[in-house]
DNA sequence: AGTGGATAACTGGTCAGACCATACGACCGG
DNA sequence: CCGGTCGTATGGTCTGACCAGTTATCCACT
């Protein structure tokens, strides 16, 4: 996969529009409001700073932010649905879906109900993907990106103090991590990989025993991987998330084969 | 991420249909207005009772005629226009395109047209997907699969000598090695990678200039790839196919920004 | 303390009516 | 036959309103 980037062999490809001496104007290119709306909507979902999941604003406060009328905005996001960048829902508000679920998860769900043995390769494939999140991240993140991931880590404190574990919690510790790579593309894959796993072990009905001390040991984990992003080490960061989660798979198998 | 393996708590999560047994019955499907004028309209075209070039009736007859608002008619009339089905001018009426000129379009394709920035992202991500792949190659493959690389890559040297490259040995030749991580989940992964850069290369039409030079570079590349696969040793391997890629990365990045 | 139901605020879906800008067609003067 | 004028039809936008579904909060009940 090197000639992709190279596509120089492709004479198959039109060279743009030819400019004939006779044809010298172009046409005018007429853009409605709803269509600057859509694109701003698009510049903003696709360079990340509304995740996948993140809830779009209402369409009277986009209205009045833009300086424009509803109708305007409702035509705008309904051309985003139907790309299928966003989704709306009746008294609820548009949520940015996940671009990659498509192409990712149809195909790859037909697997996951086969035998347990894939859940095991989708752990792996988390694991490194992760672990490239966390050196990225260490590498690219901003202050507020670090203070993100700090909230959580300390709300995962709290409930570990009351002997309680959300999954929530957990969930966005990692997307945060996953968002400060600064890689959109890379944010709504990992949430694809997210879904089957949470889908995987649906079908399976599993149930996995967290023993105490192991939490205590998770939350070690979570507290020395934000160091390590906070002090901006890459290398130290990554290995910090292999860790983590080659423990976790661990766990599991150890359960899975009792 | 860690508690979803541990889904007691997982409620939360919006797993799309779950078929656990408590959940017998199907979500209602709302059908919006202006959706069933969307289906009407699309049925009375592809019934060709209006045809290619036909103009639709006007927005205040047809919902005249339904009995419904304008905005209904013109959230129906928009949606045909995203899927391509019809074409409006501002003061004409809207009239019928020719359907088969344009394949409808994927999410993903949406967000790769924004703007190139995202292409960089994408070949980013395989990067280090594929230095991943290299590297459990080198740890897993068996003979068979060693001397399956190595018939591509033969394939690609005999090209060499004829001054010719062919982007599917390429393709193949990274798709074994993929394959030979015996995980059938990341192959599924790259591959849809793989088509997602192919679709973004094309859509952005581009034409990337490869120096002899940096072809031999490349075959050198891959020569050492392979090697490294073939001894066993993951660290080169990984090593060799992260200085592949970013090589190939920083080509890109240098015909990208003249 | 945990569960379930009622309430209120918020938000998307739809509607009606109005105004502007453009396209189309008829008409008119050359 | 040609170019310009002008009225009308039509799409684009706005305003304001109401309905219907969602969400969060609170409260009573067990």
């Amino acid at each position: 996969m090197t000639a992709e980037l190279v596509p120089g062999y492709s004479q198959a490809m039109n060279g743009n529009q030819d400019q004939s001496p006779d044809v010298v104007f172009r046409p005018i290119r007429m853009e409605r409001v709803s269509e600057k709306v859509a694109n701003q909507l698009k510049k903003v979902i696709s360079d990340g700073i509304f995740k996948v999941g993140d809830r779009l604003p209402s369409e009277r406060e986009l209205a009045e932010q833009m300086g424009i009328s509803r109708p305007s905005v409702r035509e705008a996001i309904q051309q985003l649905e139907m790309l299928g960048m966003v989704e709306t829902s009746h008294g609820g508000r548009s949520v940015v879906k996940n671009i990659a679920e498509q192409e990712i998860r149809s195909p790859i769900e037909a697997f996951l109900e086969e035998d347990r043995q894939r859940v095991l390769e989708l752990t792996e494939v988390r694991a490194f993907m992760e672990s490239w999140a966390a050196r990225m991240a260490a590498q690219n993140c901003t202050e507020a990106e670090v203070q993100a991931i700090r909230r959580y880590l300390e709300e995962m404190e709290r409930d570990f103090e009351r002997g309680q574990i959300r999954f929530e919690v957990d969930f966005k510790f990692h997307t945060e991590i996953a968002a400060a790579t600064h890689n959109t593309i890379f944010v709504h894959l990992i949430d694809s990989i997210y879904q089957l796993i949470n889908y995987s072990v649906k079908i399976h009905r599993e149930q996995v025993f967290v023993a105490p001390e192991s939490q205590e040991k998770i939350l070690d984990h979570h507290r020395k991987i934000f160091r390590c992003i906070e002090d901006r080490d890459p290398d130290a960061a990554e290995a910090a998330m292999k860790e983590h989660l080659f423990f976790v798979v661990s766990e599991f198998k150890k359960w899975s084969s009792s």
